[in-house]
RNA sequence: GGGCCUGUGGCGGAAUUGGCAGACGCAGCGGACUUAAAAUCCGCAGUCUCGAAAGAGACGUGAGGGUUCGAGUCCCUCCGGGCCCA
């Protein structure tokens, strides 16, 4: 676009000033700088325990959101949280605190796998590839990282450990009792003892066979088999995401997906959902994430109720709902099921004189194939059909019809619910259009001034009010407020048998597998009965076999890619590495073909990284203990539901079975913003590339091919809009110092900014400033004053004072704003001494080193010092020194500036006042007038109230 | 539809607790240096009005209203942008 000129044209021809900072000049001791300290292992951090540990230091654990290697390397947005951690890190270090910042690798997933299928290349070659260079590239940003200490998910030596904790999982069950999970073994050998637990009497334990005791712990373990519906597409044999599904057919390729029940690996993650809810009041984060996470986990409070069915005699003899308004229970007029409810199917067997089995059969078919959230989407037009069977209302003793609608979901409640058209806008559209009966059972309080009618919904029906026409024998709800009325009626529902009080979550079961190869095999196999046996510990990890096809097999049949490993599926108990004395070593046995899902590796990456080589633990005890939790954790909004809850979720499990000490993993949490890049609209809002539009003269921009003027707009980086970003072009012209402080001075951290290309050369001249300001840029020699000015001295603590205040509540665009602003004023022109004496430029340097970390180790090693300034002490500031003898006060007459004066900053009130009052300019301006009040605010405003 | 966030010069943004709106940077303008240009340094710079100038005044943080001695900041209504839940 615009013509922007290089810093290296900058640079040239300058003979007489060799040492200038240009961008040759900071790459070559940017570079230099990166050796150094990757020869002397200046950022490794030692462990408690190691010879060089420093007991006495606090600890800070700063963690970044480890990347997903991807093959086009980093792009902006990666950085710009990484430097913000490396900030607040070095700075930490500064204040001698012991520094954790790691960094690794969150490599299992799905595009590695979709580059092995067109290139037959084993993903595990290319992720490495894509991680050496993502390695290359932070390396060049000059990060303090421990890489010591890096991790990468698809180690062996790693997923051993994940697949260690989903084993946890698997042995242990939730213990409602206790609130905790415990280790399944205790459960067993309770019942066994002949004590009740987890609703079995002990004669219902005795009872059982062998197998149905085994069937029933099964069901109990956290991790656990169970059917689950899913959207299954054939022709890419794999199950997909929600989101991976639009319109009934996949995302990528566009083929036809259906909804089919598979056995799969399930978390418990429900058993959690009290606990991942109240335990958000514990941690330090962003209010809009917790909102995010409480929505998710979606409690809420009412009833479970029973209906009995009473036209039709089968198994199912009972409809149970939950719904949040038992108070309307009289008003329930008829009740809808998910067309996969079983009782659909038993009506369709079992016609009653007003099952229409065609239309039933139809509609089910037909709702099968469409995703919940079309569902859900498609809600506005009500469809369905009536069942035939009927239902007693329990309050009212009335016969309601049932009908099956997909305005019910399965998944939610019991995917059944009572229908009260008067109170509930989609019962109320569905008992429209099928011209079912509508009660009023709430009126409106005595003084609003609405009334309710079937004429046409309004929301107000929906909300709270008095109890109307809700009266049996027993109970009665009329004239009492919708509060009281539900505490009432849940009594009665209680007392009677037909219900009781329930507190029910949106938040489902974790579905856990997937049907696809590069992720972590679970450690289980199955005998030829189909039950499963867990792997030894001491045999982990059981490692992916390798393959030479990753083509996906085409079936009706979910078949995982492992399926076609078939030497390693099938195989013996003993090869398998399950424990003998569990199943005879020959036994012959089918290993799990399914993977665990990409979240799974980042559930606990932050506790791999206190101890990464540990072979005999996932984390030792005392170094868990000393490193947990993570005091400061930054990545992008976009993870703020489901990696951020599935590693609490990890962490409590672990928590309850004693393996870590926190409830909580990570202490404060922090979104940075989005980073967006400018591109140009036409009128008739389309996009133009950058490299399509000039810059004319008076700002205005043209698209060159048409001569059409088109408006600058913020875009998100694309390819097809030119203006991505690649970072490893931007250190080449500035350096890597210069592209962390622009990234940095941009804006807020978490507020989403658009990169400008144009901006990153005021960054760069403040860095030569800085340069020039104490180094000769003929001698490359330090300039330095011979004697303290004590104007620098107090600037330069005024700006430690800010710079560190700054960099505490991560407002790092202001506190490189404080540093322009001290180098503006120390910088002179020309050669010979500077203005500052070395002790000020040793101390400027210790502040500059956070943000600039290898021009702050150039001028520090200028001076002399060694080894390196990340080891130095953040220079202390004198409070004396924040403070001037005598301030200026602005004085204000009705609210608006007239004058300034100026104040001993130690005077009083009534000094100050007086002082205002004698001032000239002030005097002039309240000539005839009367000052009836003044008021003085000490060190900020004079204000005058005169008439 | 509900919830949360957000709106400040030509642009990015600052104003931490209700106290001088526009720090700092970019772009722009003027000057110095230079044969010249670049780079660098010094200075100007919200808008409008009056004034030759120095300066003075009015307006000004999406719009309108309110609380207050004083509002970018707090409250109410509305408009635009973003995110989440439906």
């Amino acid at each position: 676009m615009s013509k922007t000129t290089t810093s290296k044209e900058h640079a040239a021809g300058s003979s007489t000033t060799p040492h200038r900072y240009t961008a040759e000049l900071a790459n070559q001791l940017e570079v230099r700088w990166q050796e150094h300290w990757e020869a002397e292992q200046t950022f490794r951090v030692p462990n408690p325990g190691d010879p060089d540990f420093d007991a006495s230091r606090p600890k800070y654990y700063v963690l970044d959101m480890f990347p997903y290697p991807s093959g086009a390397g980093l792009h902006v947005g990666h950085p710009e949280g990484y430097t913000a951690t490396d900030i607040i890190g070095r700075y930490k270090r500064l204040r001698g605190f012991n520094v954790l910042h790691p960094m690794g690798w969150d490599a299992f997933g799905l595009p590695a796998e979709q580059y092995a299928i067109q290139t037959g290349i084993h993903p595990a070659e290319t992720t490495r590839k894509s991680i050496d260079n993502f390695r290359r590239q932070l390396k060049r940003f000059g990060f303090a990282y421990d890489w010591s200490r890096e991790v990468a998910t698809i180690d062996p030596d790693y997923y051993l450990w994940t697949q260690w904790i989903w084993l946890k999982a698997y042995s242990a069950w939730y213990d409602p009792a206790m609130d905790r999970a415990r280790p399944i073994q205790e459960l067993v050998d309770a019942l066994d003892r002949g004590e009740a637990a987890s609703g079995l009497t002990p004669e219902q334990w005795r009872d059982m066979s062998p197998e149905e005791q085994r069937e029933f712990i099964d069901q109990q373990r956290l991790a656990y088999l169970a059917e689950q519906t899913v959207n299954w597409c054939p022709k890419l044999g794999t199950a997909l995401a929600n989101e991976e599904v639009i319109d009934g057919r996949s995302e990528r390729g566009g083929y036809p997906v259906y909804r089919k029940p598979l056995r799969q690996w399930m978390f418990r993650i429900t058993a959690y959902a009290e606990r991942l809810l109240k335990d958000l009041e514990l941690v330090d984060w962003p209010e809009s994430t917790r909102t995010m996470q409480k929505e998710w986990i979606g409690r809420s409070e009412g009833a479970e109720i029973e209906f009995e069915i009473s036209n039709l005699k089968s198994e199912i003899s009972k409809l149970r709902v939950f719904t949040t308004r038992p108070d309307t229970i009289f008003g329930a007029t008829y009740m809808v099921v998910a067309p996969e409810h079983p009782l659909v199917d038993t009506a369709i067997a079992n016609p009653r004189p007003g099952t229409v089995v065609d239309a039933l059969r139809t509609y089910v078919e037909s709702a099968r194939n469409k995703s919940d959230v079309d569902r859900q989407a498609d809600a506005k037009d009500k469809t369905g059909v009536f069942t035939g069977v009927e239902a007693i209302n329990p309050a009212t003793g009335e016969t309601i019809p049932v009908w099956t609608s997909d305005y019910v979901l399965m998944g939610y409640g019991h995917g059944a619910i009572m229908a009260v058209p008067g109170h509930d806008e989609r019962d109320f559209a569905f008992a429209q259009k099928f011209d079912l009966q509508i009660t009023q059972v709430v009126a409106p309080e005595p003084n609003a001034d609405w009334s309710w009618s079937t004429d046409a919904w309004d929301d107000r029906y929906a909300a709270g009010g008095r109890g109307v026409n809700s009266a049996n024998d027993e109970v009665s709800l009329n004239d009492l407020p919708t509060t009281e009325a539900k505490k009432t009626i849940i009594d009665w529902l209680e007392s009677s048998g037909h219900g009781a009080r329930k507190i029910n979550y949106r938040l489902r079961d974790w579905l856990f597998s997937r049907q696809r190869y590069w992720g972590e095999p679970f450690p289980i196999v199955f005998d030829e009965k189909g039950n499963h046996y867990p792997i030894a510990e001491e045999k982990l990890p059981v490692e992916l076999p390798p393959m030479a096809d990753y083509q996906p097999i085409e079936s009706d049949e979910p078949m995982p890619l492992l399926a076609k490993a078939t030497d390693w599926v099938h195989t013996t108990a003993g090869e398998a590495g399950v424990d003998p004395s569990v199943l005879p070593p020959e036994t012959t046995v089918r290993r799990e073909t399914n993977t665990m899902p990409g979240w799974a590796g980042s559930c606990w990456y932050f506790l791999r990284y206190c101890d990464p080589k540990n072979s005999d633990r996932f984390i030792a005890r005392e170094v868990e203990q000393y490193w947990m939790n993570v005091d400061l954790y930054i990545g992008g909004a976009e993870h703020a539901v489901l990696h951020l809850l599935y590693a609490r979720f990890w962490h409590k499990i672990l928590y309850d079975l004693g393996e870590v000490s926190t409830p909580e993993p990570f202490s404060k949490l922090f979104h940075q913003g989005l980073i967006t890049s400018f591109a140009y609209q036409r009128a008739d809002k389309s996009l133009v590339p950058i490299d399509e539009v000039d810059e004319r003269e008076d700002g205005t921009f043209i698209e060159r091919a048409s001569g059409e003027t088109v408006t600058q707009v913020v875009a998100k980086m694309s390819k097809s809009l030119k203006n991505v970003v690649n970072p490893d072009d931007v250190i080449e012209e500035f350096g890597a110092d210069t592209f962390r402080l622009y990234e940095m001075y941009l804006g807020p951290l978490d507020a989403s900014k658009p990169w400008n290309p144009r901006d990153i050369a005021g960054l760069f001249r403040f860095l030569q400033r800085t340069w020039r300001a104490v180094i000769d840029e003929r001698t490359g020699t330090l300039r330095v004053a011979e004697s303290r000015d004590e104007t620098f001295e107090k600037m330069l603590h005024r700006t430690i004072q800010k710079v560190g205040d700054d960099i505490e509540r991560l407002s790092l665009n202001t506190a490189i704003a404080a540093m322009i602003e001290f180098t503006n004023a120390s910088i002179s022109d020309g050669d010979g001494p500077g203005k500052l004496t070395r002790d000020q430029i040793e101390r400027y340097a210790i502040t500059l080193a956070p943000f600039v970390p290898h021009l702050a180790e150039e001028i520090w090693a200028k001076l002399g010092n060694e080894p390196s300034v990340a080891d130095a002490a953040w220079p202390k500031v004198d409070p004396a020194m924040l403070k001037d003898d005598e301030i200026e006060m602005p004085v204000q007459i009705l609210g608006k500036v007239r004058g300034r004066i100026m104040v001993p900053s130690d005077a009083d009130q009534k000094t100050t006042e007086e002082l205002a009052l004698s001032d000239e300019k002030i005097k002039a301006q309240l000539e005839g007038k009367t000052v009836r009040k003044v008021i003085v605010v000490p060190g900020k405003i004079i204000n005058i109230i005169a008439s």
